[in-house]
DNA sequence: TGCGGGTCGGTAAAGGTTTACCCGCATGCT
DNA sequence: AGCATGCGGGTAAACCTTTACCGACCCGCA
């Protein structure tokens, strides 16, 4: 199958068979790891190019125990937030010329274990990992930490130390709560609490804290999805919900509350005020946009490259980097900051508090 | 650094110690690959089980000369169509147990040769590219083709002959104008396109398509992203656009179209119909709900698994497969099929056209 | 008893690199 | 002139598997 002439494979030996060197000068050549005759070079630099030789990274990673690749596991790629943090930690590394590869889990401990289990077979030179468990993903984590310098992104499976880069969700909370209080107490409407299930950290956090700030809301709780942001808000409202502020803890959920609040006939901010949390790129765009917590994505994602850079050089047992980045509140129209009537008229623009 | 005992990488040649057989034997075990005795298969279970063993996937693709993985290059992870696409084929290659690995080209043509270059180092059985560009890209994707089996997914650079996967975008976009045609035809109020530039093959043919049947339509082009579509929407809106329909070559360009129409006050449908392309996840989420057309992203990613599992045993010259998947009409309320006012009210409903 | 064939374990080669080590040669110094 | 030095080229080992091939053993049959 595949049409063409599969061009037989042009090793190394090939190319030092046409410039008339020996293998090692080839190498030498290819990866300037010694200087080599100028004439002797430029021969050996027409013979790769016309023979279009392409070094198998395979036998390159065999014999020097490094692969200057990395892995990067993910629990589900349509989670745009999670779709963002992938295409950075991307960026960040090819400038240093570290190859990411990403996988998916798609939200399965099983598939997640076969993706570490792979990587560390294909021998990366570091892992970055948001485990979709906070306690089932430890043992899957474990595994990862003890071949390869190891980075839970996001998410946190605690009974395991390795690094962790991830920003403070209890802060990003307490900024959200503070901010909804306001309002809340003033019109004396309830607050709920629309989130995820507290099995990842992140999702553990934010619904704690929150818990801490409103002891008495209504909590429902599900997945990280759209659907069930909508189904929730379906819910409530069939509840007999009416007038209230609801608090998510992503904006993909906050999306779904909105639909659902919509598709209801309701007015947002004036009948459901509304917020997210992450700011991923759909969520200025949402209608009314929305009231979100932002993570610093890139200082993140730099964060996790100056780790694995670290752990190349001094192989000595430093301690394990934690650094948790303080996230800021971006006021919105789905949450107007004191009168929502009022503010909800000039749409567009946002707050952004510290 | 990474505290804890790396672990010392224990190999098949320990794990034959240990068990006190060869090491053909230990390979044969845990391959299944020849029968062994069942005493000696329970000695280098247990070895291997208590050594941690796990096999260097280097040693084995290169001997084997199969990696059991397969490349995906798609040019921008956080374009949610991509996103899905890239989702959906990890799914389909898992029931076969080969891994996906994802690269993004982030619409760099530089960053895109090189993906596919280290692809192709490390021996990938399969490669699945999303093309930059429709001219541009031909040579990244030709290097790929020689060396491995290619399929060329939603986007195709046709100047170079491998295995494509897509959607017939020309029906689709025709079932969109003639969905639209009806209420501009009635209502004399003018249709306009905003869409990417047709420098990849699915905008061309998107865009090729609406202006043969909307010759003389007002036309502004950018990037597949939210910010072109919110940024051209304003644009129109500044120079005086109203009362118009507003055609879409991508949902997330909609989106964008759609949320500066409503910081602008206007209503969507009465004032602005609009219509999207790919059904992402998000778009009958959107308010109001996005009129789009849906791709059969899973019979498409299937079909790529067929590909890549036919080219391994039929290693003889088959022809290439080119897979135009009929896409389908999802109307929703952004463009409600008939009276754009009565239709809007009763919301939530979507009705498919084949 | 002798022998053919089947079963299963071991040895060694191969796959494509990098790199430690060796060696020849030219240079410069005494 | 003789020797130390250093530059730059080659040879071969090593990385970790899989697997072709060989050989030992056992069973059954003539």
């Amino acid at each position: 199958m595949a049409g063409s002439q599969m061009l037989p494979k042009v090793g190394i030996h090939d190319v030092a068979a046409r410039a008339g060197v020996s293998i090692a000068t080839v190498s030498r050549v290819l990866n300037q790891s010694r200087p080599v005759a100028p004439e002797l070079r430029d021969r050996v630099m027409s013979a790769a190019l016309e023979l279009g030789y392409n070094a198998n990274l395979l036998g390159r990673a065999l014999r020097q125990g490094r692969s200057h690749s990395i892995g990067l596991l993910v629990p589900d790629l349509e989670n745009p937030f999670f779709a963002t943090l992938a295409q950075q930690v991307s960026r960040s590394f090819s400038r240093s010329n570290i190859d990411v590869y990403i996988c998916s889990a798609d939200n399965d401990l099983e598939l997640e274990r076969r993706a570490i289990g792979s990587f560390l077979g294909r021998r990366v030179d570091g892992l970055v990992l948001i485990p979709c468990d906070e306690t089932l993903s430890a043992a899957n984590v474990r595994m990862a930490s003890l071949s390869v310098v190891t980075i839970q992104l996001d998410r946190l499976a605690k009974a395991v130390k390795t690094h962790y880069v991830g920003c403070d969700n209890r802060h990003g909370m307490r900024l959200v709560t503070s901010h909804v209080r306001e309002v809340a107490d003033l019109s004396r409407q309830p607050v709920v609490f629309v989130g995820a299930h507290p099995t990842s950290s992140s999702a553990h956090e934010r619904l704690d804290t929150f818990a801490k700030a409103f002891p008495s809301a209504q909590r429902v709780l599900g997945s990280f999805s759209f659907e069930f942001g909508r189904e929730a808000m379906e819910r409530l409202i069939r509840q007999g919900l009416r007038a209230a502020t609801v608090v998510t803890d992503a904006d993909i959920i906050a999306l779904g509350v909105i639909a659902s609040g919509h598709s209801h006939g309701f007015a947002i901010p004036e009948d459901f005020r509304v917020t997210g949390f992450d700011d991923v790129g759909v969520s200025f765009l949402a209608q009314p946009a929305l009231t979100t917590v932002r993570q610093p994505v890139d200082q993140m994602t730099d964060t996790i490259l100056d780790i694995v850079l670290a752990s190349f050089d001094a192989d000595g047992q430093t301690g394990y980097v934690v650094k948790r980045f303080k996230p800021t509140l971006v006021v919105r129209d789905s949450s107007p900051a004191h009168d929502p009537v009022a503010v909800a008229a000039g749409a567009g623009a946002a707050a952004v508090f510290p």
